[in-house]
DNA sequence: GCAGCGGAAAGCGTATACAATGAGTGGCAT
DNA sequence: ATGCCACTCATTGTATACGCTTTCCGCTGC
């Protein structure tokens, strides 16, 4: 493998690699924010996996200086684990976490329903169904990664939909936990989101029936969770009185 | 005044400022994250200031570097705004923000409130208590600052005592741009929260009674939201054909 | 043979230096 | 006299250099 950077517009093209001379830098610092976000979102990188600032730097071209920067963005939505002298490391998210994660997800996604319900527009709609429609060819196609992300977005999508920035990039943040949930209680085989769940949403959503489509994401929620296997803290710190003394 | 830097343990007494050598950057940096927080939680930072790197440096004795860190960190909570070649400054929320900041609060605060009814203990309600007491206590000494933290930090902790820490964390983060929120369209002389209110909601609380207890803390917010006048956007991007056609 | 210790290497934390960009000001031309 | 342009200053963005901590491996002693 001869191309070892992966972001489009790498420095060396640039004749010599001088160092700022990038027209665009942020969107290159966003563009690698994205690969890395999406890389664990689709569990291409697994929980636990460790991200050394000189390979990642190398990788993507520039320095680690703007390595560490989105390392610490991540960090603070609890993508990456950043501790204190051993780097960054996909967050393996505990068994609380992940009730939490829910807990968080249920009120709020539900809480949105009725305020979706009545914004929503055609144009809301037909772009809900095409997502519905590409998570569930990816399902079929076996793409687990695709249809992961997919459905992430599509929970995204719909939380913007209510009209609150602040409520809804929460939302998008659940979301990307629930995928590294996913990547560590999930059972390989079944999904967490059933993709004819998300076209039915769309349906109550656009007759106006915000209460319908609340208990439904309720019950949706619910399955997902109930889906998970969450044998609780398997190897953090086993306790050894509890394993010699039986 | 002599005394140019603020965080305790500055660097200058370890003998000629060598780079790495405190044994606590880490505590450090976080003292610096909660001073600068606080002073802009407390109105001491108005929105709109700036935030210059070099001078932030100097006053904490730490190099640019870590300066740059703790403002990224402030920006993703959206306490600073990172104006891509301009720096930072204080972040001024839009009408709009002020509006989905309460909406948020009114669905995560009231929607925890039965489960913290469940789970407050006898302690938590003391320290509740005493809270709401000096919060009283600083607001009727005319020390605005105090009293904004106290009350900002008791909505925190009411919010930790669900257990559910994403929430509770999301709730912090609510409570401090709503700081900001106040310091923009708050009208002096009254502050957002009656601390009476506080003392009230505690007893409601220990007696069990969750749904009261909802009720309760949804007027109070719609009271604190109520008593904002915002007059929406009077300078930002000032309508200047509403203007002069008349 | 195993455990403890010492050295070397790898990787992170911080500071500093340099380059680029944006804003403000002064001069020049019309 | 006024409007436009160029220059300079101030400030951020990026990279690199250096020190410190941790970890791993080999060695020695028991």
């Amino acid at each position: 493998m001869n191309q070892r950077q992966v972001v489009a517009g790498d420095k060396s093209s640039d004749g010599g690699g001088r160092p700022g001379k990038n027209g665009d830098g942020a969107e290159r610092h966003e563009a690698i924010y994205q690969s890395i976000s999406d890389a664990i979102i689709e569990h291409r990188l697994k929980p636990g996996a460790r991200l050394r600032e000189d390979a990642l730097a190398e990788v993507f071209g520039i320095s680690r200086t703007g390595i560490r920067k989105i390392l610490q963005r991540l960090a603070l939505e609890q993508l990456v684990t950043l501790t204190p002298r051993r780097g960054a490391s996909v967050t393996r998210p505990t068994a609380d976490e992940a009730k939490d994660v829910f807990d968080a997800r249920q009120m709020v996604e539900c809480g949105l329903m009725p305020e979706v319900a009545r914004r929503i527009t055609a144009e809301d709609a037909q772009s809900l169904r095409e997502m519905a429609v590409r998570e569930r060819e990816a399902l079929r196609a076996g793409e687990q990664s695709a249809a992961i992300k997919l459905s992430a977005a599509f929970h995204g999508r719909l939380a913007w939909i209510s009209g609150n920035a602040t409520l809804a990039a929460f939302v998008e943040r659940l979301c990307s936990r629930s995928s590294l949930i996913l990547a560590v209680y999930g059972n390989a085989g079944h999904l967490g989101c059933e993709s004819h769940d998300h076209d039915d949403l769309v349906g109550y959503l656009v007759s106006g029936n915000g209460e319908r489509a609340l208990a439904f994401m309720s019950r949706h929620l619910k399955a997902i969770e109930a889906s998970l296997s969450i044998h609780a803290e398997e190897d953090e710190a086993p306790d050894l009185f509890e394993i010699f003394s039986g």
